[in-house]
DNA sequence: TTGTCTGCAAATCATTTGCAATATT
DNA sequence: AATATTGCAAATGATTTGCAGACAA
């Protein structure tokens, strides 16, 4: 049989290749955004021969086909998350740990009415995402 | 009696420039968002001599002061717009004509509400940008 | 004055690109 | 074999920084 994330890559019409198979593996095993650089460190970990710009163009690709998802940080860098839920859905970022947990909420209907009465426009996207302090840091913050 | 926007700029405790009154008039005229490279070119048009660098800075501490706001941008280059609507409100980004309109619709209350009995975290801000097609925009492309 | 603001030139540095070699199907 | 992927080196380009002179308060 052939992994999750032989099927992800095949689904997206992307070659298996074993750098590919490993930035999943990474991306998936993390709670927690990463930027291109440090996928690269942990990539080199694994690989004696791995380039930055391999990093950058499969996280590019594998955010494209909605295997991975983009963080929006303030930084306006990239950083990149895998999250298993397909559906619509938004974030909840710790501005700690850079934890990223998944929320159900989503006011799309609300937006779509009020666009369409008060702007008499038409959306197409948005995009919703919580900064906060996850659980795990507040209790470890506390006195 | 002193403009509007030298008001805005003692409010900041920054001096009152003809450079930053430009800046913001020259925002506050535009429906729709501008780069610093954008603002540069109009700010040729109305000084001899003018850096680049002077219109970053300038952008960066009136958004920092909060008399501008800094648009959320797929390509993740900075964009800014003048917003005279001071509380608490998001916005309908046209992807066409530019064109920044406030939405009044804010789910702040179900987002902390959700947060806290959900992932027991604490929200500190979100960010929410609709994108879409404005009125005008809509109109211009019906056959 | 006195500290802030600005212009200019130069630096930064995250991200991208060209291309030849390599690996996947 | 045919095509996509990768590594390396180099380019890109938006944004920032250092600093001396100009300006606002």
């Amino acid at each position: 049989m052939e992994s999750e994330f032989a099927a992800t890559l095949k689904g997206l019409n992307m070659k298996v290749t074993p750098k590919r198979l490993a930035i999943l593996e990474i991306l998936s095993k993390e709670s927690i955004y990463l930027s291109p650089e440090e996928v690269w460190q942990l990539m080199k970990e694994r690989f004696k021969s791995i380039g930055l710009p391999t990093v950058y163009r499969n996280l590019e690709d594998l955010s494209n086909g909605g295997a991975i998802t983009k963080v929006i940080h303030p930084d306006r860098k990239l950083y990149y998350f895998c999250c298993r839920n397909q559906e619509h859905h938004h974030h909840f970022v710790c501005v700690f740990c850079r934890r990223v947990e998944d929320i159900s909420y989503c006011g799309n209907k609300e937006i779509v009415n009020e666009v369409s009465t008060t702007l008499k426009g038409k959306v197409l996207s948005h995009v919703l995402q919580v900064y906060g302090i996850c659980n795990s840091c507040i209790n470890e913050n506390e006195s």
